[in-house]
DNA sequence: TGGCCTCGAGTTCA
DNA sequence: CTCGAGGCCA
């Protein structure tokens, strides 16, 4: 039988494990046990410290918290400067970069590069002496910047003592920053707490990292990533890069995972890899990636510009984000009389597009972004092709209050929000604008699939008072096509010809086509499966609230409409003209091979088209959806994934590439 | 009633 | 793609 632990061997074990669960979570990223566990080890500790103060540790994982009185951010002067970065934003930049390395080292002597991911986060400076964390401090203007030692102690991802042969003294440099699901969970506890929540991580990290209560960075899970060092004294100072950042991981420091490049030309393939391939998997932000030659000698050799490091550059990605001026705010009517405010702004290129409207949603996100006309605000595109107002960034001199609209913007009638709604909308049922979305909605790829009838066809014949409705497209003639003078011969028979094949389609195009409120592709489908035309025309609203997914909303949407003289003289006039609105055929093929399983498909297929991909999955008896949820079996990946594959991996969710689906298919 | 999980609707630029 | 909101289940 063990004797019994001494308080002071029980507290050295629970230390150094502690130490070493940090370790794994934040340097290994592989942790092996729960955050309870972890809690658990660390309150025993707690207990065990408070029963025998004489035996804590000034390194003791709970001093993190306790050790340190905010130092009230004093000024720091730096070892050495912490120069910033030159920057390049295109090949030719980073070429002539080369160019001028090559240059002044000696003839023969090629340099060899280390490229790491440029982290989006801030800067910070860790002095450890003996192996001992004495002192944490940001940037600042680069040779002095503010004391956050107290702070850092509380960052687990920062050890408190180094590993093995630590120098006497270092002063390690890297980049304190937050993943994204990290800064989303930090987000939803601000909000539950009726704060505003954090722009992005980055600021996130800023703003934890300069906390008044220790504890509150605590919580924060900020990480911590090496990339360079202003002091080495002692022994075996590294004599490259790769050494240097070798070394930190040794020492318990995380440092980034670094690409060597033979040249420059592998320098610039790997920028275009690297965000193709590996930044949509990173889970955090990088905002470009930092060249640095590797040799130390040749480092020293190229020395400094006044600014910044010869032997290094930030090859940076363009930015996702820019500002401009709200010139005007337009309302646009949507094909269900939604009314949403558009801010148009000074022309912006932002993300490889130039921008000059930006959707603001609804009346409350202009209430929440305090958003007036002359405003200067922060757009982004991140990601995501749509861009938004991220936030006002300086109030405009001669600025105006954004008032709802009175009158609809196209029509002019009245305007009306219901109680409890966020939006405003325009009741004019014959409201032109509405009819002209209503008739592009019709001719739509999933609705009706008649191509020919885009935006301008649709715009001219419905002012020329040809279609006031969808029936009218089957009663055009080519005559009247030609009178548009919008269609030359052979185009007005293609479209006439689209037109008449658009007759066979099934019944849940149809019914999707109509834009029945609430019923949208997915709930056209579930009710074209089950009932015919003539039943719903029949139908009252409980029989069709007794459809799965149906509930009394959607129900007596469909009511409505099948029960109303518009509506009722529609589906005769579009039975008349020769309409099949056949029941959809649900072919699953034999043995179901995909059945009970749930696909979501983000970003660029090449084999086929995202819609192609889902059919497939239908035919084979699995189902498809746009949103992943826990639920969800696996998320097909395309090429340049977003926001989807990075729910899928925080939470967990299989992730295939395009191939791999393809193998699950027979 | 609250908390998922879905769906519907609107939107940008080239 | 993101938001708001409807439907369902505990």
């Amino acid at each position: 039988m063990p004797a019994k632990k001494t308080p002071k061997a029980e507290i050295a074990e629970l230390s150094a494990a502690i130490g070493e669960h940090d370790r794994r979570y934040y340097l290994l990223d592989e942790p092996i046990i729960s955050d309870t566990e972890y809690d658990r080890l660390m309150k025993r500790l707690k207990d065990l410290e408070a029963a025998h103060p004489e035996l804590i540790k000034a390194e003791s994982p709970t001093r993190r918290v306790a050790g340190g009185v905010g130092s009230d951010f004093a000024p720091v002067k730096h070892g050495a400067p912490m120069l910033s970065l030159e920057n390049a934003y295109e090949e030719d930049d980073i070429r002539a970069w080369d160019e001028r390395v090559r240059k002044n080292l000696p003839p023969g002597q090629s340099p060899s590069y280390l490229v790491e991911p440029k982290i989006d986060g801030l800067s910070c400076a860790l002095t450890y002496v003996d192996g001992s964390l004495t002192r944490a401090a940001t940037r600042g203007d680069g040779d002095t910047g503010e004391d956050v030692s107290a702070n850092a102690r509380a960052i687990r991802a920062i050890p408190l003592r180094l590993g093995e042969n630590a120098p006497q003294r270092l002063e390690v440099r890297g980049e304190i920053y937050l993943t994204f699901s990290d800064f989303e969970a930090i987000n939803t506890q601000e909000r539950r707490a009726g704060r505003e929540p954090f722009v992005n991580p980055r600021n996130c990290a800023a703003g934890s990292l300069r906390q008044k209560n220790p504890a509150v960075t605590a919580q924060r899970r900020l990480r911590f990533t090496a990339h360079s060092y202003g002091v080495w004294d002692g022994a075996d100072e590294p004599r490259s890069h790769a050494e240097f950042l070798e070394r930190c991981r040794a020492l318990g420091l995380a440092s980034s995972p670094a690409k060597r490049c033979v040249d420059v030309n592998a320098v610039v393939s790997w920028y275009a890899d690297f965000k193709e391939r590996e930044m949509p998997r990173l889970p955090y932000a990088v905002d470009g990636l930092v060249v640095k030659v590797d040799d130390f000698s040749q480092q020293k050799r190229l020395g400094f510009t006044a600014k910044s490091p010869r032997w290094a550059v930030a090859f940076k990605y363009p930015a996702q984000q820019a500002t401009s001026t709200v010139l005007s705010v337009a309302f646009s009517v949507g094909r269900t009389g939604t009314i949403t405010p558009v801010a148009k702004v000074e022309p912006v290129f932002c993300a490889g597009v130039t921008i000059s409207s930006v959707t603001l949603h609804n009346f409350e996100e202009i209430a929440r972004l305090g958003l007036r006309v002359g405003d200067r605000v922060l757009i982004e595109r991140a990601g995501e092709v749509i861009p938004k107002v991220v936030k006002v960034v300086e109030r405009g001199k001669a600025g105006s209050d954004i008032a709802p609209p009175t009158r609809c913007p196209d029509c002019s009638a009245a305007v009306s929000k219901d109680e409890g709604f966020v939006a405003f909308r325009c009741d004019n049922i014959s409201c032109p604008a509405q009819l002209r979305r209503t008739v592009e909605h019709f001719a739509s790829r999933p609705a009706m699939d008649i191509s020919g009838l885009g935006e301008a066809a649709v715009d001219q014949l419905v002012a020329k008072k040809i279609v006031a409705n969808v029936a009218d497209i089957y009663a055009m003639t080519k005559h009247q096509l030609l009178d548009l003078d919008l269609f030359a011969d052979k185009k007005a028979d293609n479209l006439l010809e689209q037109i008449n094949e658009s007759k066979s389609k099934t019944l849940d195009r149809v019914l999707f086509g109509l834009g029945i409120r609430h019923v949208g592709e997915k709930t056209a489908e579930v009710i074209a499966g089950l009932f015919s035309i003539d039943e719903m025309l029949r139908m009252s609203a409980e029989e069709f609230q007794a459809a799965p997914d149906i509930g009394p909303v959607v129900a007596k949407s469909l009511h409505d409409f099948f029960s109303s003289p518009s509506g009722r003289d529609l589906i005769d006039r579009l039975r008349k003209s020769g309409l099949a609105m056949a029941k959809p055929k649900r072919l699953v093929a034999a043995g179901a091979p995909l059945a009970g399983l749930s696909f979501v498909f983000t970003g660029e297929l090449k084999s086929c088209t995202r819609q192609e991909a889902e059919e497939k999955v239908k035919a084979l008896g699995g189902k498809a959806s746009g949103t992943v949820s826990s639920k969800t079996s696996y998320v097909v990946a395309g090429h340049a994934a977003g926001s989807k594959l990075k729910k899928a991996l925080s939470l967990g969710v299989k992730v295939l590439n395009e191939d791999q689906f393809q193998e699950l298919l027979p």
